[in-house]
DNA sequence: CTGAAAGCGCTAACAG
DNA sequence: CTGTTAGCGCTTTCAG
């Protein structure tokens, strides 16, 4: 690899300092009012030996890194992969560059990451913590970072938020099935321990109570795909089968699909399916799905407004935890069921 | 903010010298024989005081910084953001950082990734280029900077990339949809200047004229579901409609099918459809489309292991240049048709 | 087994 | 308008 040029050769050809060379290349030839020639023979220098800055030895000194760090559990699920898409955009808007990390939904890979991203000075982080703890997360909070979570959060901590009302969200989707006259009702979980999942659980069991129903029951523990597909295969092996199914993911209901899919059982008529999250291909499929939508958009950019204020006003430390409102996205997933007494 | 732990304040604390605390921390004790007693101290003061490396610092004088660029098109495209998933776990196995960059298909986006790539002194590079332009890449290349290039690539010039046969892929489609009697097919392209989509276009007409079909159309211009939708949307204006539609990705694919839906079109019995690209959801369409899979895990893997043998040896520029075979997953969205004569 | 000293490339006082 | 000087925090000779 050619040596890379530094602001030194550039200073050596055009004669001039190495202050003048760096003052000029960042900007500030205005401020320092340097003058036009010298401005003129530095860029021509710098053009034609092909400078690039040295990040790093501009960070070390300044302190200011320009990075936004952004962590999510897993590229491979589209409900993420499009959150870190518009986090992406949004954070250059704002002239910051953002650096993305994928936790595999392992909070060890979290910690390694976080660790890592410390280590590179960024200036503020948004993270979708994989949810299975939350002490390394609050630890850097702390330690005065700029930091919003996003999606999944902590309850009782003081670090900010933008998060769907998940409890609303899934007492929503209970009740329409509770609508339609069903009464037998599966409900195949995500992260356990995680915050939205356990808000949706009560959401759910709330409406469920609310109504009166026993028959419910809750099972799986992740937000995967094949979560979904073994719990609903493990249903399918019992003769007796609930009336629906509430999916507490995108990815959990995809799985679930293919289940049902290889078992020939047809959705609404055999069984209903609503699902949280919502997706263009749940337009398309055989039956399109009902799902929870949450209001991705709005959550990027409170987001970003969030942790943009934290950056430029570091001192005030605003706590600032807001709560969306999902919305129900009607399609013909979920069938009205005649009770019989 | 507080003031980070540097390896200053562990020496001073430790009555130890930068020189062993640096050493320590970095697993070189055996190297340098230190001091079981000294070892522990060390640890223990930086646990204590919570240190975490200056990344920069440390690279700016080593000039590693053990980090891999990732510049994608969009991560909001399944297909991408798979592949980024992908990356970023292997590239973790090889114990290096992946640091993801969206060009949102956009080359000016490129370039300031690319750039800010190199001011990061990345060691290696992995690039889905948008496909418009190269200069700027092979520039970097030329420096010396180990880089793979995926999916797609430039002809004609000696930076190693894994892709798949796309003429092949699209030659197999087009050869399927023919087969089936289908005899009036519209193409719906990606981004025009890129190399697979040129590949795939050549490959569609090959096989058109292999068969003597002159009733076929080349339409499009954007891997997006948008292009898609208006596409199909401006072709059921006209009362004549093709047979079959030939998407050259997954993302084209669902905008036209959105566009279908719209127009009551039914798959495949009002007209058929294949599509480049594979992914989970097409299995559970109202029909199932027909795709040419890409092997993404075989690209991803191969990619990995040229870059890091790239890595490792930094003189011999072995070109690897290699090209995967795609492969059809047959589904229900192309329809047989008697040809009446 | 340990340490002193010399920078990596850049920016930011301070000083003209 | 321009330059000198002093580091940022770390690693790496070189020298015990």
């Amino acid at each position: 690899m050619s040596k890379k040029t530094t602001i030194k050769d550039i200073a050596k050809k055009t004669s001039l300092s190495t202050t003048t060379v760096s003052r000029v290349l960042n900007g500030k030839s205005e401020k320092y009012r340097i003058a036009k020639t010298s401005q003129e023979i530095i860029e021509a220098a710098a053009l034609e030996l092909n400078y690039v800055a040295n990040h790093f030895a501009a960070n070390l000194k300044s302190g200011k890194s320009n990075t936004i760090g952004l962590i999510i559990p897993s590229l491979s699920n589209p409900f993420f992969a499009n959150i870190a898409s518009k986090i992406n955009s949004e954070v250059r808007k704002f002239g910051y560059t953002t650096i993305i990390a994928d936790s595999d939904e392992n909070v060890e890979i979290e910690k390694t990451e976080l660790q890592q991203f410390v280590s590179r000075n960024i200036e503020g982080l948004i993270i979708i913590p994989c949810g299975k703890e939350m002490e390394h997360i609050e630890q850097v909070y702390q330690k005065g970072l700029p930091m919003v979570l996003l999606d999944r959060y902590f309850e009782g901590i003081e670090i900010p938020f933008v998060s769907t009302d998940n409890f609303e969200g899934a007492f929503m989707a209970a009740n329409l099935l509770i609508n339609h006259g069903h009464n037998s009702i599966l409900c195949i979980q995500g992260v356990i321990d995680s915050t939205p999942n356990k808000m949706r659980i009560k959401g759910f069991k709330q409406a469920m109570k609310d109504a009166g129903i026993d028959d419910f029951k809750v099972v799986g523990d992740a937000f995967s795909s094949e979560n979904g597909y073994l719990e609903t295969k493990m249903l399918l092996q019992n003769k007796i089968r609930p009336t629906a199914i509430f999916t507490l993911s995108n990815t959990i209901a995809m799985g679930c699909l293919k289940a049902l899919k290889e078992e020939n059982i047809r959705i609404p008529q055999d069984i209903s399916l609503i699902t949280f999250d919502d997706h263009l291909y749940l337009d398309y499929l055989a039956t399109p799905i009902t799902s929870v939508a949450q209001p991705v958009e709005i959550i990027c950019k409170l987001a970003m407004k969030n942790l943009m204020s934290a950056l430029s006003n570091k001192e005030e430390k605003t706590i600032k935890q807001v709560i969306l409102k999902p919305e129900i996205k009607y399609r013909e997933s979920v069938s009205r069921i005649n009770i019989i007494v």
